[in-house]
DNA sequence: AGTCGCCTGGTA
DNA sequence: TACCAGGCGACT
């Protein structure tokens, strides 16, 4: 499941592999996933050229020419791929969209991609991501409905008020996009692993010690997702299609039964608000 | 705070 | 064949 660090990595690769690119079509065989209405993004984006590519919380941002910003969630198996106009079809490719890339800042043995057709697909099993079409006011009113950065403006004095601010179970708070952004179950359980704290330990009874410690691990956890490129547990691929490796990593995340790497402890599962939640109880407390 | 819905693929 | 996975909004 794209989170921070995943859709972080797609943007990189997209500033390297598309930036400057001219749009030609947008197609699609699910139009329920573009929004306002597949016309008004077609009609909006094809001729225009991509200005930069962004990222804020879980949405990748590509800024366009003409002012307006194609937003894209991902959800739960959501794959922004880059491929070369005619490349065999991708698993669950809904969304299209043709490219010409004049030249572009292109990584060591894509050279090959340069004035090239490509196709810029959104690929989604379940079909829960979407892209939509903002001005840059409807895009500063969205950025603005989440918490902030964990990577970024987020202080620790800011974390500290945060926490204190609820009596909900520390990993939900730490899943709600409103405080906090960019944070999903991977990382919050692994965060809560390394920070040693119980994952239901109530948000306001944390220490101001475990509260810096939980502070600390969360920007530990998503750096290591990001240099391992992402978490690639189920469906998650990179714009060139390869695999993350943070799953190799995982403190506790899917590993119910297994060794907690920190104690002498075993993972075990349990649900938190509806959803897994893994956690050592020896370490954990 | 809990449940449902959006969907589909993988697993018990 | 039933159930589970989970981001996130909507509803109760």
């Amino acid at each position: 499941m794209p989170e921070l660090p995943e859709v972080e990595t797609i943007k990189r690769d997209l500033s390297k592999l598309i930036a400057g690119g001219k749009i030609l079509d947008l197609t699609t065989d699910s139009a329920k996933q573009v929004l306002p209405s597949l016309e008004k993004v077609e009609k909006a984006i094809v001729g225009t050229t991509i200005a930069k590519i962004g990222r804020r919380a879980k949405l990748l941002q590509i800024f366009l020419s003409n002012n307006k910003i194609l937003v894209f969630h991902l959800k739960l198996t959501g794959r922004i791929l880059i491929r070369e106009k005619g490349a065999p079809k991708d698993d669950w490719q809904h969304i299209t969209i043709k490219l010409k890339v004049e030249n572009g800042n292109l990584p060591a043995g894509k050279a090959g991609l340069k004035n090239k057709n490509l196709e810029l697909r959104f690929c989604d099993s379940r079909k829960f991501g979407w892209v939509k079409l903002m001005t840059n006011e409807e895009l500063r009113i969205t950025n603005q409905e989440y918490g902030p950065e964990p990577l970024g403006d987020l202080s620790l004095k800011t974390f500290r008020e945060i926490v204190a601010s609820t009596r909900r179970p520390i990993k939900v708070l730490l899943l709600d996009q409103k405080k906090i952004a960019g944070i999903g179950n991977i990382y919050a359980n692994d965060a809560l692993n390394l920070a040693k704290i119980h994952p239901a330990r109530k948000s306001n009874q944390l220490t101001n010690e475990e509260t810096k410690k939980l502070f600390n691990a969360i920007k530990k956890v998503l750096k290591a997702g990001i240099k391992c490129r992402g978490a690639s547990d189920q469906y998650y691929l990179d714009a060139l299609g390869h695999r993350g490796s943070y799953q190799d990593h995982f403190l506790v995340y899917a590993r119910a039964g297994k060794p907690c790497r920190n104690c002498d402890g075993k993972i075990e599962k349990m649900k938190l608000a509806g959803r897994g939640t893994y956690f050592c109880s020896e370490c954990q407390k």
